[in-house]
DNA sequence: GGGATCGTCAACCGGTTGGTTGAATATGCG
DNA sequence: CGCATATTCAACCAACCGGTTGACGATCCC
């Protein structure tokens, strides 16, 4: 609370510089997961994930909502709006090369096996 | 040397998440600079500025020439592609709002600056 | 109640980051 | 040459990051 609170974009980019985080987000995009099912594909423990999540839900990249024991996590797409407006302005970057991020999407999956 | 080369956009985005180096490319937007000129507007050392051009030119966002004594900095908005390809993946974010763009960049570029 | 599951908290650790200073290296110029 | 300018290097520092482990509070279910 004391601190000068960051620029929005400071924390989204921050967050998005994480391949495990990113990793989460892309996961996200197919369902809404519960923290454990989103720790499972990962080499590393649960706690650490519990961090992940709270630095992604800190940038508004995602939500959890607690039902029950289960705490689910859900995608919040729009947080993304004013990072890629910003990087809009440098250019156009097809704005819908939906092969491009399916090389993407394949490349930034945990592979179950390892990470 | 020894590290395992991190992903790209890992790179990319964690040179996004400083504002002095998002203040330092939109001031780029507008021309090629000299390192002292980028420095000039900002509240830190010139070593600091040095370092964070550095980051930017690791990331591929920046292109560093030296032409005598001084060294230009010109902007590589390519570098962004992948990064803004990656976020589209997550939804399309109005492509080219450029009134948003517009604010943003008031928004964070340095107080005193007359760039 | 009692045990298993879900998730976070707290303390700790090594490595990185963002900044500082002061010295060092080029380069341009009178 | 000798001095000013442009930029980096090196050492240092506090703060933050990403990870671990172990203890802990909730919650479900028999």
């Amino acid at each position: 609370m004391t601190s000068p609170a960051p620029h929005p974009l400071d924390t989204v980019f921050a967050a998005l510089a994480d391949p495990t985080r990113r990793a989460i987000l892309t996961m996200l995009l197919e369902d809404d997961m519960a923290v454990t099912d989103v720790a499972h594909p990962f080499a590393m423990s649960l706690a650490a994930i519990s961090k992940h999540l709270a630095v992604l839900a800190d940038a508004g990249l995602i939500t959890q909502e607690k039902r029950g024991r289960v705490k689910w996590c859900k995608l919040e797409p729009d947080a993304l709006r004013a990072a890629s407006v910003w990087m809009q302005g440098f250019g156009q970057f097809d704005p819908v090369d939906l092969d491009a991020f399916e090389r993407f999407l394949a490349s930034e999956l945990p592979e179950d096996s390892e990470i």
